[in-house]
DNA sequence: CCTGGTCTGTGGTAATGACCAGTTAGATTA
DNA sequence: TAATCTAACTGGTCATTACCACAGACCAGG
């Protein structure tokens, strides 16, 4: 990444610029809690006006790299660079975000008619369709981590196999590459449980014994629900990420 | 709020835009899934700029209201309502939100010097100033929902007194009207405990039951530490809500 | 010594005009 | 008929200019 503006570079140039505030503020070339140059500074440094520099400051705004005083100036924000603030990911993501490597065994894979607890939400008609079922158990470095239950809207008369899952791993990537679908949101809840004996011998612990239960529903860039998921975590092993704003 | 914009207003017209679309979407005017007017349209309906209505649909899509697509329009999200998107609460909120009404008993309450785990969490130095201590019994509609205990740093000097908390309810709005700390962001881990057996007393449980244990970090405008919070809610009375984007 | 102005630099809001980049539907063409 | 092109939308990016609102420093007057 250079330095300077390419105004024949596809990409935006407040996305450019913001790659490069990025890198200077990682460099430690702009410190913690101190200014960054003024949005005119700025404008002259890289020759792109104040909207476009504007822009940029958003962009890295929201990612919670500066923070902003009216009057004062534009700071960096002395976060300590940690992974997993909460955005929405994949459990394969999740894992590799921990520094564990991710790994799954296939226990069911099907299509098939949901539950009708199930259905609704998925927001389904009641002439129901079939969808992706899938469970799996999620392993981080080769250890039981937790026990996913998945129900996935496919488009009409489509369907994913076994193979692709085994090849891919994850099913966001495969819903993107195939079916041009983008997971952008979800709701997702938090709640204890306790493991039943089947839970408790897959994840290698004794019945009852806590679980973290996580209850997801994702939606796609058409704010259509794409998945729902259930994932029960080993309550000894796993623990849950939020970064919350105001 | 009026259905024009008023120029003579202290609100930014971009925000008071918003407030009559949002208006006009939870009024039914605008359905979910359909187009509102284009940017151009917009611009002729209201008399402001494109810039302007820019804006306020980008306020109103960080809220979830509205959804775009690239050479399509802009679009109204099929979102039921839904309260406690994840966003910064205190405890207090979160059960109103809930439809609770909100109590406490409090346990304890002093200033003293943190222990070192804790003093790391509020990034204070060595040379520790004593921070607020509280220990809170938290309730919801009468019943124990959980234990709390935090640590709030106060500027170097002041205090709150008991009485204060017991008046207020919400340590939030003392820090916000007294000292003009507004808590911003916040980092949260969730994971899975089992109850001591003072903990179990207290929330009226059996000791070894399963709680949902939370440790949040709560940063000011400043990005500095604000206070530390570890809560303990009963595994079978709480759930916790997250909403995620990417 | 404190109080209240004023000046200057900061970010915040807004209008205007221009062009780029996807999407769609109707007209045109093979 | 079927494929293609084109025009007219949509939102996305960017430059320029102007003025407002807040913070801080400095200075004059009490």
């Amino acid at each position: 990444m250079p330095d300077v503006i390419d105004p024949y570079d596809f990409t935006p140039r407040y996305y450019q610029l913001a790659s490069i505030l990025r890198e200077r503020i990682a460099g430690g070339e702009y410190q913690p809690n101190q200014p960054i140059p003024s949005e005119r500074q700025l404008e002259e440094l890289y020759g792109v006006s104040r909207t476009t520099i504007r822009q940029a400051i958003e962009l890295l705004m929201r990612q919670g790299y500066l923070y902003r005083e009216h009057g004062r100036g534009t700071f960096v924000s002395p976060q300590k660079l940690q992974k997993g603030i909460s955005e929405l990911t994949s459990f394969s993501e999740d894992m590799k975000q921990r520094g564990l490597e991710p790994g799954q065994q296939i226990l069911a894979i099907d299509m098939r008619q949901p539950p009708e607890k199930i259905r609704q939400r998925l927001e389904l008609e009641a002439s129901a369709q079939e969808v992706l079922y899938l469970e799996r158990l999620r392993l981080g470095d080769n250890i039981p981590m937790g026990l996913q239950t998945s129900y996935t809207v496919l488009p009409p008369g489509q369907t994913i196999t076994p193979a692709e899952v085994e090849t891919q791993g994850s099913i966001y990537r495969i819903l993107q590459e195939k079916f041009h679908l983008i997971p952008t949101e979800a709701d997702e809840t938090l709640e204890v449980a306790l493991a039943t004996p089947r839970e408790a011998s897959l994840l290698g612990i004794a019945p009852g014994s806590p679980l973290l239960l996580s209850e997801r529903t994702t939606y796609s860039q058409y704010r259509r629900v794409i998945e729902f998921v259930k994932i029960v975590y080993r309550g000894d092993r796993y623990r849950y990420f939020a970064k919350l704003t105001r």
